[in-house]
DNA sequence: ACATCACATAGACAGTCATCTATATGAGGT
DNA sequence: ACCTCATATAGATGACTGTCTATGTGATGT
């Protein structure tokens, strides 16, 4: 994973809704009207907010009737948890 | 650590330059001039990428004569680092 | 066929952002 | 005192962002 998709993945996280948004899929799939009932933000802000997630990979859509059911992308997932570990404060030992 | 302040981490990782210039802090502690090097930008951009990294609270600047040195703040980056760590892709895994 | 539900798209708007040029500040050196 | 170097600040500008209202789309139910 480059620098430019970790920043993107960054860019979508930036945004504390959309921070919250991954935090509850933590816990598993969710569909949209799920996650809506959290926040203070009309439908479509919403719909927004889910695109610039599944874009930057961290997020997954699955279409289901009349529902989107979106959960994490354990690929990307993982990919930027060790970007963003193999960051090192460069002193040896802490504390 | 809240969401609130791991958002405004990943809003200042959101930006590819800005990035580029923690994964440099990696290596430790460095003048503003030698980052200036790597990049195609003016000084008062850096100038401006810096304070938003330390506003983020993930990047100190300490001050000799006429030069600024960042580093990266261990403490906030490890508390950053526990955070995406945290997040799981549902699918259960050990630990 | 029609209405309804879940969601996406379009367009608008005010606020923020990255970048630049120009200028200020403050530390050293002569 | 003056000049230079390293960096910060100010102000401008065009692009992008988060949010809204209004409307479109496609699936489901009567």
């Amino acid at each position: 994973m480059n620098t430019i998709d970790v920043a993107l993945i960054c860019k979508a996280l930036g945004d504390s809704n959309r921070l919250q948004i991954v935090q509850m899929l933590s816990d598993g799939e969710k569909c949209a009207c799920k996650l809506q009932e959290q926040f203070a933000i009309t439908q479509p802000t919403l719909s927004h907010h889910m695109r610039i997630l599944c874009e930057s990979g961290l997020v997954n859509v699955r279409k289901e009737g009349k529902w989107s059911h979106y959960s994490l992308n354990c690929e990307t997932l993982v990919a930027f948890q060790q970007f963003i570990a193999s960051v090192s404060c460069g002193k040896k030992k802490g504390r």
